[in-house]
DNA sequence: GTGTTTGCAAACGTTTTGCACAGGT
DNA sequence: ACCTGTGCAAAACGTTTGCAAACAC
């Protein structure tokens, strides 16, 4: 069974997901070519872009597309929730909402077949709550 | 009272919102140039993206950033929610749906003081649902 | 006349792609 | 040996910006 989708295992790609799992942010493909070329000097950002792209359909990294700011990519891919500074660009995980907010609850809208949602949140970091009290 | 921050009525404006309420959909800044430039054939995209986002600061049009794809401009500036066709990317809005879903549910996580939040839908809008019944 | 707003075109930042070559199988 | 995946560089994409000219006031 072709689940994956790849026909071979490479060396890039594997530093591209170990890499990935390291980090505790949610960096963007640019921040993990620079990791990764620590690592491989020679990879280009194409293939990174190329591996996440894939890594992505096969359900192995989490692809999280918000609006208006670059595309960050997360090796945990139990679905969670976002928060995002408004301020500095920062992106954690909501850890306190466990269960599914509003999934289930509309299987259709206004003719629309429902399939999915995107529920992100938007507010000061901790850092940027601090210096916005002076 | 300088609300809008405008100094100067210009035909360009007029025009670009008068067309952007007389469409239905949500259109993108290039579909609105588009539309504008059969009035104003020399009206260039820099201008209707300078008023869009002027517009949009001054509270008089709606800016519709979802992840993934271009922003969208939208007349009624009352908060809605929207569905998102995955197959052909038709955007409506979400009638249903009057009241605040989580607004106010939550003003802190994880330390973060919550602001706002972005709530989209994805599915297959009519159209495509009867297109899968292949 | 003053100074905001425009048209144009070039620049921008992110992402995608064409192609010849490297390297997994 | 095959042919997938890579490196490279250029292109594509939506959006922003610098500048001189146009025009609202």
């Amino acid at each position: 069974m072709e689940i994956s989708g790849f026909k071979r295992k490479t060396r890039q790609r594997e530093v591209i997901l170990e890499e990935l799992h390291r980090v505790k942010d949610h960096p963007t493909a640019g921040e993990l070519h620079e990791r990764v070329r620590a690592r491989l000097p020679r990879i280009s950002l194409g293939t990174v872009y190329r591996n996440l792209e894939r890594l992505a359909g096969a359900g192995e990294v989490n692809k999280l597309e918000f609006a208006g700011t670059e595309t960050r990519f997360d090796a945990v891919t139990k679905p969670h929730y976002h928060v995002r500074c408004t301020a500095c660009g920062a992106v954690d995980d909501v850890k306190e909402i466990e269960e599914e907010l509003i999934g289930g609850s509309f299987r259709e809208l206004g003719g629309y077949l429902v399939q999915s949602y995107r529920l992100e949140f938007l507010g000061l970091c901790p850092n940027c709550r601090r210096t916005a009290d002076s």
